[in-house]
DNA sequence: AATTAGCACTCAGAAGGCGAGAGTGCCAGC
DNA sequence: GCTGGCACTCTCGCCTTCTGAGTGCTAATT
């Protein structure tokens, strides 16, 4: 079914005015906007054939039109524009990531709150998991019964645990455990981590006391933890100001739903990795968002790592101003994060930010 | 004003009534739950000197009576019981504490979890802040332009920073750095690392590039991460099922309100200690939540750290469970984390965990 | 053939009126 | 001091009515 310019026009404005209104959008109010020269009966018959083709419901016989799920489809796919950033968004953007990145965890809540503050949606913020091996191991002497394990991922991230004993033991010990895990454990997956592993391993550094089974639990705490992602929603009470969660009960269903991060980190992982996707309505898996709409952004966290940004909203949802604002953000946020020639890139803030508090450094 | 034992009574069914059901509580009601051997009449009479008295109050003529703050406040103070809870609900406290405690902020919205599943209102978890200063530095050597550099403050956490770097540097710099830091850093608070101290760091281990200036800044990025209290919130969905709540104008003041972390670590630092902390509606300072009431329950998360567990209700809050539920997690809590022979507690968990995993250990 | 003006029709939502019911306050009697 | 009784009040739910926005269709116009 081939679908004509000017109802495309018609669609299009009828799209703009119920985004912005939340209101079943009548012919006469098309005529009003003024972007095309037509009456209002032309209009109506317009419409009459979008709704027949199924691009425009109607809540009721006397009522206008809203646009259908497919209607919006259409809009996304060919109708919008691409919206530009005003300059003050892109500026309000880029102070927010210029601004310390401290450490992986902080910044994907930081990001979603950016992301939710500048679109007034909420927003999730998800790290796909990674499946991580050990690339060093190392170990310092604390006290007679104390020692920290550090352990060094191969996405270059550090985890550290401070380990204690209820016995002491000597920094000789300490140092052939350390060299033993550096053979036995580095470049394995979690699920390598046997008993018959961690026997072998008792053996060869002499231990009898339990000592390797503590560190390789935290050997394999470490690597569950960097495997399962993580997830984080910001600005869910955003969605209590939309007329179309008005109901509480609506509210709090979609709600619930994006607070169980089990939820969140199943879905959105394939798709095409560099631009947005848009989910509409009941194109989402998940019935408890049939009415809400998804748009995702993706970027690369350095070092394996794959961020998702996303928002959510109701199906009458600022699609095109979202989408830019998701986009801008993304791309800043694979610029800092992965540059080019430092791929661990943090320090490389830190650095900075030390220069402006005005300490000496050539990078 | 003497308030007579009847009168208590009476205000304590009028309140357990309410907490129920929601609805203004009449006479008959009272009569029928069966604490007094009296006629409605004389119920009427007591209610209204109950109310001339200011411990009810009357949405209008010809309704039941609902309780005022300061008829909450006196049955909090006074009337209510002390509930015990339930063996089932007791297990499933005792169940989750028991579970992997793994880190403390992982811990932290695990407990707040625990907290609103159970009483099935929002919690807030916080973390008071500690000033810290750190105990021991150590770098950790891995590549020619790469180390480690790991931390452990007075509170025995230990933070870690992979650290990259424009140039080389050989290991016997690593090691001059460590010894430095360890000689110049130690013991002081985050304010006492200025630029003079750097400067004569760096003179000291001959630094011309500005590693001292980067260990520095991880050094104050750490204390202040420390120094800085964290919360957490869950279950604010818990709130759009309460009647006093339908309204979403409302449930989004107070939602807003608690995901603002900058407003929870201001308020409850004070209080006594040990036991249960109530704040009843106009009680609380925020005038957000002039409509509701906090629970606040204290443990210590051992080396320093105070945590704080609040649940955040409407007035007509089931005071008497919820003080319950947060006094046994609150004990239980203190106990897991502060363990009187390891103060250090985690890792007896962590061990004992390997120990139901079939690995051999003595502890 | 496409567009438009005109008109009858539909239907949700606001406004108003009514009755039921729950609860009160007070009084007179026990 | 307590209680039964009674008149009074006020909310809430229900029904009806009314209004107006918007439609679909037809006949006239370009």
């Amino acid at each position: 079914m081939e679908i004509g310019d000017r109802k495309k026009k018609i669609l299009t404005a009828v799209i703009d005015e119920y985004i912005a209104t939340a209101e079943p959008v009548g012919s006469k109010s098309i005529v009003e906007s003024g972007v095309l020269d037509l009456s209002s009966a032309t209009i109506r018959n317009e419409m009459a054939e979008l709704t027949a083709m199924g691009f425009l419901e109607q809540p009721h016989t006397s009522a206008g039109r809203i646009p259908s799920p497919q209607g919006y489809r259409l809009y996304v796919n060919e109708l919008m524009e691409r919206q530009r950033l005003s300059i003050d968004e892109a500026d309000a953007i880029n102070d927010s990531l210029s601004q310390k990145m401290k450490q992986l965890d902080k910044m994907m809540s930081d990001v979603g709150k950016l992301a939710s503050s500048m679109t007034h949606y909420p927003a999730v913020a998800l790290a796909a998991p990674v499946a991580s091996t050990i690339k060093r191991f190392d170990l310092i002497y604390v006290d007679f019964n104390t020692f920290i394990a550090v352990a060094m991922l191969s996405n270059d991230s550090v985890h550290n645990k401070l380990i204690h004993l209820p016995f002491s033991v000597d920094q000789g010990m300490i140092v052939r455990l350390a060299s033993v895990f550096n053979t036995n454990f580095v470049g394995i997956q979690e699920e390598k981590i046997t008993p018959t592993l961690i026997g072998s391993a008792e053996r060869a550094c002499g231990d009898t006391m339990g000592l390797v089974s503590v560190i390789a639990a935290f050997a394999i705490d470490t690597l569950g933890k960097a495997k399962e992602g993580q997830s984080y929603v910001t600005g869910e009470t955003h969605l209590l100001r939309l007329p179309e969660f008005r109901d509480p009960d609506k509210a709090r269903e979609v709600m619930s739903y994006l607070s169980d991060s089990e939820h969140l980190l199943g879905l959105p992982n394939d798709g095409s990795d560099d631009d947005i996707q848009v989910i509409i309505g009941p194109e989402n898996v998940a019935k408890e968002l049939k009415d809400s709409s998804v748009v995702i952004a993706r970027y690369n966290a350095g070092d394996n790592m794959k961020g998702i940004i996303g928002i959510v909203g109701p199906t009458r949802m600022d699609y095109s101003g979202v989408a830019a604002k998701l986009r801008y953000i993304a791309e800043g946020l694979s610029h800092v994060l992965a540059m080019p020639e430092a791929p661990r890139g943090f320090e490389k803030l830190q650095i900075k930010e030390m220069n402006t508090n005005g300490h000496k450094e050539d990078v």
